[in-house]
DNA sequence: GTCTATATTGTGATAGAC
DNA sequence: GTCTATCACAATATAGAC
């Protein structure tokens, strides 16, 4: 059976987002890789701002997916967190660093998408690991991991392995050590 | 004396790209928020490729300035690095927000020099505390740093207070505790 | 639901006066 | 060095056929 069309849509969306950066991520271009016409495209999605809305919910759902696996992980939230912080071209991978592309370029629901998905990891890691500063700290490793996936995925990197030496400091972090 | 068009050209070029996004950044817009007319700015830089250069450049020039202050800074490079990476709205900050913007449209100028300055601040901090995760886990904060930085900069956050907590967190890393 | 064709606007860039 | 006027093109959006 076929994929429908607007799944197509935002996966073509989220892909030339991350893969080439916002200014290339336009109708033509999302249509053209997504299989469809400008007009099929602006079917689905009748402007780009609810386009960008559609990928932006996208990312909520499969964020609170991530955060409810993040709480229930036998390693711990803090270390689930910074071992799947690396870009590996997930489904959420392309949707959080397509919604990054679009909060710095400008768009508002972006800007909000991503503060919410940011605050509810935020707040697993506190509830997690119990120090708010050291949930920081794990916080803003992650953020860093991401800050660089914003530079791999443009440079076609992957970063597939999870760094042993680096959860290990992330244990002096949150005391598990 | 008049400050020189030039660099009215790239701060307000900076702060449109740092406070409302690449979008919104355009040569219409930079020439007004510059008290220039387009014509005015397009002197200066014959083309858009070239105004980013030129912010590429400026960014090159802060950056090693700094990379210098942290190699000497009495508290060491770990330390000075992460007090210094939040959003004070400086030149510097300014200057990296926008570079990271342009990257992440999709401008190779911005992602080669966002990277070469990236480098140096990493090398300085393997350099100051010896271990190699330990300089990662610190450059990883710094990093979240500065991603938060790319979220406040649109809210007009300032986190002008550098945070007590976090530096502890940081010596447990550097193991300067 | 998807297409083609077209309209509208915004953006980057040029030409030439001053 | 800076301006105004204008251009060419690209990007978003609309209209209407199928």
């Amino acid at each position: 059976m076929m994929i429908r069309a607007r799944d197509r849509i935002l996966d073509a969306f989220a892909e030339l987002l991350s893969l080439e950066g916002e200014r290339h991520a336009t109708l033509e271009a999302v249509a053209r890789a997504a299989g469809v016409s400008k007009g099929g495209l602006l079917y689905h999605f009748p402007s780009k701002d609810r386009l960008v809305d559609g990928l932006c919910e996208r990312l909520t759902e499969l964020a609170a997916e991530d955060v409810q696996r993040m709480r229930s992980a036998p390693e711990g939230p803090a270390r689930y967190y910074i071992r799947t912080s690396y870009w590996a071209g997930t489904p959420m991978d392309r949707a959080l660093v397509g919604v990054a592309r679009l909060q710095q370029a400008g768009f508002a629901a972006a800007q909000e998408a991503a503060k919410s998905v940011s605050e509810n990891w935020l707040q697993a890691l506190v509830d997690g690991i119990g120090d708010q500063s050291a949930a920081r700290a794990v916080k803003l490793v992650g953020d860093g991991l991401y800050y660089n996936a914003l530079f791999g995925a443009l440079e076609g990197r992957h970063h597939s392995a999870p760094d042993d030496a680096l959860l290990a400091v992330v244990d002096r972090i949150t005391g598990t050590d």
